[in-house]
Order: structure tokens, then sequence, then C-alpha cells
DNA sequence: AGCTAACTTTACCTTGACGTCAACGGAAAG
DNA sequence: CTTTCCGTTGACGTCAAGGTAAAGTTAGCT
């Protein structure tokens, strides 16, 4: 038998409140099984949670993001929608490599600001330790 | 003398509204100087701005954003301030990095889609090609 | 002097993403 | 049977990031 969990197992897994995860289900972000009552997720549904938090670390709307998970477990069959599909996906690959590229550069300056500091940091240091000798 | 612009101009280049402008000064963004009631904005306020953009093109809060900033054109000179602005500038090495993996990931999922898709589409391509004939 | 365009402040409105609180359901344990 | 825990819906609250509308100011042109 699959594994299934509570939506308060899940939440404490993601670092999420219940209520978020019950809100992304009313944004149909999610869709998980009913027994009775209660809410009962699987294994597609922790992956879809997933996805979602790796959106959201992204910077990305809810709204952006289901439009990414729904691509994600689409099976466009037709020609024409196929199409669509593949044209999605490059925009979203365009969006992505942007992000990237901004990354990189502030990770750059970081690293310049970084070394900088380092270096100001032991000269500090030694110039310190020359004082009290 | 050096060049400046009016707030239209930088809402403009900027692709931003004027209130949004004003709105980040209200936030202790940007600090342009004032003409009479006018506001002048210098280079600086420009590469503010670029900062600024950046930051929520990778989906930072305007706090964390003003906090970055701030860290950008500090001068910190007391070695404790200096350690504290080192400790800042690492724990934002440590998101930006975790937001390239995600990228990264994604990126590459997508590249696995996308080259589905194309096999898909030529196969039907071919296909329908055959069936013509 | 009058007009216009660009700019200003003040104040309220909207949207997204949840938080919070109330009131209730069911099952399991003491 | 009561308590406790986990879960449910529904309504309202809140905070960030602006939009929008109203009304006033200022510089420059004619």
């Amino acid at each position: 038998m699959s594994e299934t969990w509570g939506i308060a197992e899940l939440a404490a897994e993601f670092g999420v409140t219940t209520r978020t995860i019950r809100f992304y289900e009313d944004k149909d972000l999610i869709a998980p099984e009913r027994r009775g009552q209660r809410r009962v997720y699987h294994l597609r549904d922790k992956v879809r949670l997933q996805l979602i938090m790796r959106g959201k670390r992204l910077g990305f709307s809810l709204d952006e993001i289901r439009a990414m998970v729904d691509l994600y477990d689409a099976d466009p069959t037709e020609v024409s929608q196929l199409r669509l599909f593949l044209d999605k996906l490059r925009e979203r690959k365009g969006l992505l490599t942007i992000q990237r590229e901004d990354i990189d550069q502030v990770l750059k300056e970081i690293a310049t600001r970084e070394a900088q500091c380092e270096r100001l940091l032991s000269e500090k240091q030694t110039g310190a330790k020359r004082a009290r000798n």
C-alpha cells in the first residue's frame, strides 16, 4: 500500500501551516483525496507541494505556480496543444534564464564585497596585534 | 555638471509608474534631492533603482531589498560592524545559491520536457505525411 | 495675466497570500 | 460519558505593494 499523510504532517514537513495548504487547495493548486470529510494526501500531492514551494522560493505568484505545475502533469496529445505547450515551456525557460543571470550578477558582486571585507578585517587584526606589542 | 532626471523620466526608463517610485521613497529605499518641492534624481538614485528592480526580479520583499541596498553603500568601519556586514552578505549568498539551484533544477526539467515534446511533434508530422501518401 | 504640463500631497481602494477566530464533527482514550 | 486531538468550513483581519482619484503648486510659454 502506498503511504498517505494527513494535513498536519504535510504542513510540518514543509514548514507551513495547515491554513496555507487548504488555501492552496482553494486555489486549485492541489486536490487531495477525501475520506469522508478529511483530506488524505498521496505522494503526488507531496510532489506538487514540493513544486509549489520551489516556485515560491523563486518568487512566483500562486497563479504562475499553478500554470507551471499544470504544465508539469499535463499530457498534451493534440498537435496544436503540443505546440502551445512547447511555447509555454520556452517562455518559462526564458524567464528563468533571466533570473539566473540576475542571481549570477548579484553573487559576483557579493563575492567582491566579501573579499573586500575579509581583507579589511585581517588588516585590522594584524594592526591590532602590532599595537599590542 | 552631472546629469539629473525627473521622476517621470526615471519611471519611463524603468518601466514603472511615478507612484511606484514615490512609494519606494516612502519606504526609505531612495532619497532623491529636493529642489523646492520637486524631486531631482542623480546617478546614485538610478543605481539604487537598478538594484531595487533586480531585487524584485529575484522575488525579494522591499524590506529585504532595503537591507541589501543599505548593505551596498554602507561603509562599515568598526570591526564588529564589519563582521555583522559579512554575516549578512553570507546569508544573502546562501539564499541566492539555493535559488540558483532551484532554477537549475527547473531548467533541467524543462529541457527534458521540451525534448520530449519536440520528439512527439516530429513523430506526429512524419506520421501525418505517411498517412497522406 | 492666463494656460498648460509636469509635478506635488493626501487619502482611500485593490489584490495576493495568508492569519485568526468561531463553531462544529468524529474518533479514540481514560 | 467527557476530554482530547485532529480536522472541517466560513467569515473576517492584515500586511505588502502598489493603483487611483482629487486637489493643489510651480515653471515655462504665449
